[in-house]
DNA sequence: CGCCAGATTGACT
DNA sequence: GTCAATCTGGCGG
C-alpha cells in the first residue's frame, strides 16, 4: 500500500509514478481493483485549468496533507483526484483511465471511472493512506510513459501534463 | 436564490 | 470533427 511519502512529490512526478498502480475500492463486500493507466497532473494558482485553484473549499482542500482525496464535480460527473505536494502547496494529481483487473465496467475516461467505482463526494477529503474503501497498490509493473497536452482543458500550460501508459487502449480518447 | 463556467460524455455530421 | 444535456460550486444580488 502506498503511504504519505509517496504523494509528498511534485505533481507531475507523482503522476508519472501513479501509472501501473493498482486502485482498490471496497464497497461492502466487494473489492474492485483496477490498473491506473492515464493521469494528468494540476498546480496551484500558476495553473490558470485549475478551478480547484480559484477558491473556497476545493482550493481548501487542495492545500491539505499529501495523499487527501479530492473529489470534483463537474458535467454531472464526478472527478477523483489526489493531493500532492507539501502541504499548503494546492497541487494535485487527476486520475483519467483505469484498467480493470476484477470487473468489467470501461473506465476509460475520468467521469466513468468514478462511475464504475461508485465514487462520490463521500470520499471527499479522506486520507487514501488511511481509507478502508480506497487505497493504492505497487504492483512492481514498470510502464512505459508516454505524454502529450492535457485533455479537456481550455486554459492549458505550455506543458505536457497527461501522462499514459503507452499502447493500453483503456485510455481515454 | 439565480446565474454562470467547467478537469465530460455520448450521439451525431 | 461538432454539439448540447446535465450538475455542482463559486459568486453576486
Amino acid at each position: 500500500m502506498l503511504q504519505r511519502d509517496f504523494f509528498n512529490r511534485d505533481p507531475e512526478i507523482v503522476a508519472k509514478a501513479l501509472l501501473g498502480k493498482t486502485l482498490v475500492r471496497k464497497i461492502g463486500n466487494k473489492t474492485l481493483k483496477a490498473k491506473i493507466v492515464e493521469t494528468e497532473a494540476y498546480y496551484d494558482d500558476s495553473d490558470p485549468a485549475s478551478r480547484a485553484c480559484k477558491g473556497g473549499d476545493l482550493r481548501e482542500t487542495m492545500s491539505m496533507d499529501a495523499g487527501t482525496i479530492l473529489v470534483y464535480g463537474v458535467h454531472n460527473n464526478w472527478l477523483i483526484n489526489f493531493v500532492t505536494g507539501k502541504e499548503g502547496s494546492a497541487q494535485a494529481v487527476l486520475l483519467r483511465a483505469l484498467e480493470p483487473l476484477n470487473f468489467s465496467e470501461r473506465c476509460n475516461g475520468p467521469g466513468l471511472l468514478t462511475k464504475a467505482l461508485k465514487i462520490g463526494k463521500e470520499l471527499h477529503k479522506k486520507d487514501v493512506c488511511e481509507c478502508n474503501e480506497l487505497w493504492l497498490e505497487d504492483s512492481g509493473e514498470k510502464i512505459e510513459i508516454a505524454s502529450s497536452h492535457r485533455i479537456g482543458v481550455k486554459k492549458d500550460l505550455a506543458k505536457n501534463l497527461r501522462f499514459f501508459a503507452k499502447g493500453n487502449k483503456c485510455t481515454s480518447r
